[in-house]
DNA sequence: TTCCAGGCGTATC
DNA sequence: GATACGCATGGA
């Protein structure tokens, strides 16, 4: 990571980082495109990021933001030139880091991962997001457990989040009470955590994977989705290879945008 | 129009 | 433990 302060802005050099790629391949979904880049949010820190040359162009942030915030978010201390050479040992796995190198996995707030997953199950990802967008249209920015807790039936039907808005009020008032803690849950070793989320209602194995791995950045985490479970029967019949588990949840990001974007004629030949 | 979506809770066996 | 079903909504 190398990186400058430019006026009001950060500029960033980071290889195997490709905007789109990124904000967009279904991990987080408060991210739009906004000119040539991405604008959006980490809990209430908006940001604007833009490609220019060789560099990215962090708008209008200060260097402790940077470091505190998105230094983390962006997973910029991991190397994943060296992960993909790692996955690449393995045909679709290589395929799946080709196809689109620039994915990195985001370190997201455990409570913003925790209500974006309840919210997506059974659930396409265009329609996730408006749910979100208006989940923080309400208070003007996304509820705080105490504030979510607090909602009104009207404000809740405004969402128009069908029948997973009783998990999301049950859940914000689990740990709104301190009842779930998540940052608690997140020192677990993983089969703890996976239990303890699961206390909460709307969590079930799938998101509580999805917790872990997004918003608490545990990589030896496997959602498996509709997607995920096509690949698996597809290419991995025998499981994922051993040597791949313990960062099994980003050689997953990468399998879950290639299964999804691949023209369907490539997976026909493929079977 | 009908199908399906980054699933879960519940009933039933 | 496994399997089947309903669930709210709206994009494709």
């Amino acid at each position: 990571m190398e990186y400058l302060v430019r006026g009001k802005d950060v500029l960033l050099w980071q290889p195997d980082f490709q905007l789109a790629e990124t904000l967009d391949c279904g991990q987080a979904f408060r991210w739009a495109p906004d000119g040539d880049g991405y604008s959006g949010f980490r809990l209430d820190i908006p940001l604007t990021i833009l490609p220019e040359r060789d560099y990215f162009r962090l708008v209008n942030t200060t260097e402790e933001t940077f470091l505190t915030v998105w230094r983390e978010y962006f997973d910029l201390d991991t190397d994943y030139g060296e992960l993909k050479r790692l996955f690449s040992q393995e045909e679709t796995l290589r395929e799946a880091c080709a196809f689109a190198g620039g994915i990195r996995l985001l370190k997201q707030d455990p409570w913003e991962a925790l209500i974006s997953f309840l919210i997506s199950q059974n659930n396409h990802i265009p329609r996730i997001k408006g749910i979100i967008s208006r989940l923080c249209g309400v208070r003007g920015h996304f509820p705080s457990p105490v504030e979510l807790a607090g909602f009104t039936q009207e404000e809740m039907d405004s969402l128009r989040a069908g029948f997973r808005s009783k998990y999301l009020l049950g859940s914000a008032e689990l740990v709104s009470q301190n009842q779930v803690c998540l940052s608690e849950i997140s020192r677990l070793p993983l089969e703890e955590a996976r239990q303890a989320l699961r206390i909460l209602p709307g969590v079930g194995p799938k998101v509580a994977e999805c917790v872990l791995l997004y918003g608490m950045y545990r990589v030896d985490a496997f959602p498996v989705d509709v997607w995920i479970k096509r690949v698996l029967e597809r290419y991995y019949p025998e499981g994922i290879p051993h040597r791949f588990l313990p960062q099994a949840g980003i050689a997953q990001q990468y399998l879950f945008h290639y299964i999804r974007n691949i023209p369907q004629k490539s997976l026909q030949l493929a079977h």
